[in-house]
DNA sequence: AGCACGCCGACT
DNA sequence: GTCGGCGTGCTC
């Protein structure tokens, strides 16, 4: 007897192999099995995708000879993963406009791909043989269960908890910093794996940097009670042997609680019931490459998919999860009320939100870095023994180098940008494409041996730092103890982690950084948080460059007095021109949902997300007119989809093309980019053209053209 | 995307 | 005479 199966392999992005290829088999094999298969000269893994009625119709090549079908190779000896994780896939190729191939083989552990039938063998005892003893501590913990569980709520961390529990969710999760929102989520973990003895949490974080922190709350609550096994990782920072590993657990339900960043949301969980995104406002949840899912909004699918709650929480939520989540009244919208909003406005402990302070730049001499009563307010927090934390969103030294006699800047010769001053080495560096020079003696256009720089980095405003706090002394009487962390500072592995630990053991009294330092951890003795020159991103032409910046600022200032006795007396500095602008009034009020309010009237207006739906194609190429060119032939080929597509007649005027315009930054290391944005009132609408849309963009062949891509939901347009 | 096949230049 | 440069084309 033959059986006939497609089978997804990894086939190559815009081939005409789809994706899904058919080969025969005389064994009997299960839907979402693991199999090898030939491909041309190589044998790849591939996973059955279904299993077909009867003998397919003959193929042909392009030559017009007959496809002859070739046999599955041999089965891996794993269990097949569930219909429900394939429904994921195939639903984010859809979505997304990639190949299920392509979707599929990158949400599987890279390592699966090149072992053969007996490694995974061998790989399986090993890794059943381990989790064994875990059954035995099981039961002598039980009776711990009720203790460790029984930490004291809050009231609203109670109430959380308990609708949590009562309702079906999905769950958005207001909670400002330090109101408590892990333990709510732990809680509901704990319910999830008491009430279910084969249950499985997922738990994602925005950032790799952010799961060590939240890996050893987890296990300090869930080891005891269900082992050390129950607790496995899944991001990208970890060796393809631990992640193979860290999936198999999952896969075969001995992980009880996977942790992990946004790749995670694949992971392949037979028994999963419940999904946290933290952070969930967070942009790197949203994939830059390949599939460009949105790990956040396929939380809410999959959760819909398999009956598991989905929590997202955040202090200061994304707009759309915000809009989805306001309760709906007569005659609004259906998007309204999809959400259940559970509030926590409290901190633990009583400590309140700092105090914001503005400081209007527009008074203070020309070229002020650090303003007067800003330096004297971190001054004041030293001699006191506090800490302060500074934050600049540039690295570097500074970000121009100008010749004042002939006007030369340190552009980039491969991009469209500046290179950026490094003192340090004394290196000019694009931060696109990587091109380092040294720094030249005189200006390389004219010979001028005076050259300066333009605005500064957190390199700079550290040694302004230094001479600018020279004379301040501790309580100790040593001099002040300056740290910076950035990209630059944390290339190499756990320099992040010991430059945090120096923080925390208070080696350290100021702190100057990037976003990094502002993103999640938790500093007790910090007491006054300032933002340098955020004014950047009042002005920029992408429409959610506000709420990134309101909520970046807020959680930089939630860093400020998490220690409730100091929370009373710390303080959130902003340094800028436009002291009167809405988000710096919102932001003194501690007020998102006024912010939020007034920006999503805004969207609402312009009909953008969450009130209309986008999609941008980017095209790269040698030139910026081929690159152009392709998305300009690409659109006016759209057009006669009306007519040559059924039902597409009504499709069409429901799209609107943007011409084709350059990146924003249009160079990077000599490739030229372009874009081209599409928009609808209708998500449906834009689906069903895209998915039409594509074959014609893949045909569009132009000389020059590197490569294209579409980005459904872009974070940025 | 890989990986073969294939057709021209500098070496043991 | 071979090794190897990367152009073109195919993979159920």
């Amino acid at each position: 007897m033959i059986y006939w199966y497609s089978v997804i392999v990894q086939t190559p992005a815009h081939s005409p192999l789809a994706g899904l290829l058919t080969y025969q088999s005389e064994q009997r094999l299960e839907v979402g099995s693991f199999v090898r298969v030939p491909l041309g000269s190589r044998e790849l893994m591939g996973v059955v995708w279904q299993k077909l009625d009867s003998a397919p119709e003959p193929m042909f090549s392009a030559q017009g000879k007959e496809v002859e079908l070739k046999a599955i190779t041999a089965g891996l000896g794993i269990q097949a993963v569930s219909t429900a994780w394939l429904k994921l896939v195939s639903f984010t190729a859809n979505y997304y406009q990639r190949s299920l191939g392509e979707v599929a083989l990158a949400a599987l552990p890279p390592q699966l791909r090149t072992l053969d039938t007996l490694q995974v063998e061998r790989r399986l005892k090993r890794q059943t043989e381990r989790t064994k003893p875990v059954a035995a501590t099981l039961q002598n913990s039980v009776n711990d269960e009720i203790a460790i569980n029984s930490i004291a709520l809050q009231a609203e961390q109670t109430l959380a908890t308990a609708k949590i529990s009562t309702e079906n969710g999905p769950f958005l999760l207001f909670g400002a910093t330090g109101s408590g929102k892990t333990e709510v989520y732990l809680q509901a973990a704990l319910e999830a794996l008491q009430t279910d003895p084969t249950a499985q949490v997922l738990m994602m974080v925005p950032e790799i940097n952010l799961t060590p922190q939240l890996e050893d709350r987890v296990r300090e609550r869930i080891c005891p009670l269900y082992g050390d096994a129950a607790v496995v990782s899944l991001h990208s920072g970890m060796t393809n042997p631990q992640r193979l590993k860290s999936w198999l657990s999952a896969h075969m339900g001995t992980a009880r609680v996977v942790l992990g960043t946004r790749m995670a949301i694949f992971a392949s969980m037979p028994h999963l019931k419940l999904i946290v995104v933290d952070e969930e406002h967070d942009p790197s949840y949203k994939s830059q490459e390949g599939a460009r899912y949105s790990a956040r909004d396929l939380a809410v699918y999959r959760g819909k998919l398999e009956h598991a709650k989905v929590i997202l929480g955040s202090a200061t939520p994304s707009f759309e999860s915000w809009h989805h989540s306001t309760p709906a009244a007569d005659g609004d919208s259906a998007s309204k009320g999809r959400y259940v909003r559970l509030t926590m406005a409290e901190r633990i402990g009583g400590g309140v939100l700092p105090k914001v302070i503005t400081v209007n730049m527009e008074h203070q001499p020309k070229k002020t870095v650090i303003s007067p009563p800003l330096l004297n307010a971190i001054a004041e927090r030293i001699a006191h023994g506090e800490q302060a934390m500074l934050f600049l969103n540039r690295r570097g030294f500074a970000p121009v180098l100008h010749c004042g006699d002939c006007g030369w800047k340190s552009e980039c010769p491969h991009c469209s940008a500046y290179r950026v001053f490094h003192k340090i080495d004394r290196t000019l560096r694009c931060h696109h494409c990587g091109f380092t020079q040294r720094v030249p003696r005189a200006c390389p256009a004219c010979g001028n041996l005076d050259i300066t720089t333009i605005g500064r980095g957190t390199e700079q405003l550290e040694e302004n730092l230094a001479d600018l706090l020279a004379h301040v002394k501790r309580p100790d009487g040593a001099p002040v103890r300056i740290s910076r962390i950035d990209a630059d500072t944390t290339k190499l592995k756990g320099a992040l982690q010991q430059q945090l630990a120096q923080v925390h053991s208070g080696e350290v009294d100021v702190l100057v950084g990037t976003q990094m330092i502002a993103k999640g951890h938790d500093f007790r003795n910090i007491t006054l948080v300032a933002a340098i020159n955020p004014d950047g991103a009042l002005f920029s032409s992408d429409f959610r460059a506000p709420e990134r910046l309101f909520s970046l600022l807020m959680q930089a200032a939630g860093r400020a007095g998490r220690d409730a006795s100091q929370g009373a007396a710390s303080e959130m500095w902003v340094q800028t021109h436009h002291p009167q602008h809405p988000l710096y009034l919102a932001l003194k009020q501690h007020d998102y949902a006024g912010f939020a309010a007034q920006q999503l009237k805004e969207r609402e207006v312009a009909m953008m997300s969450p009130f209309g739906y986008s999609a941008l194609v980017r095209a790269e190429a040698r030139t910026q007119e081929a690159a152009q060119a392709f998305l300009t032939a690409a659109s006016e080929s759209a057009a006669d989809l009306a007519d040559s597509v059924p039902g597409f007649e009504h499709i069409i005027p429901l799209i609107t093309l943007y011409p084709a315009v350059p990146m924003t930054i249009q160079r990077i290391a000599n490739v030229e980019r372009a874009q081209m944005l599409v928009e609808s009132h209708s998500r449906k609408a834009l689906q069903q053209f895209l998915s039409q849309w594509q074959s014609i963009l893949q045909a569009t062949k132009q000389k020059g053209m590197i490569r294209w891509a579409v980005d459904v939901d872009p974070l940025a347009i």
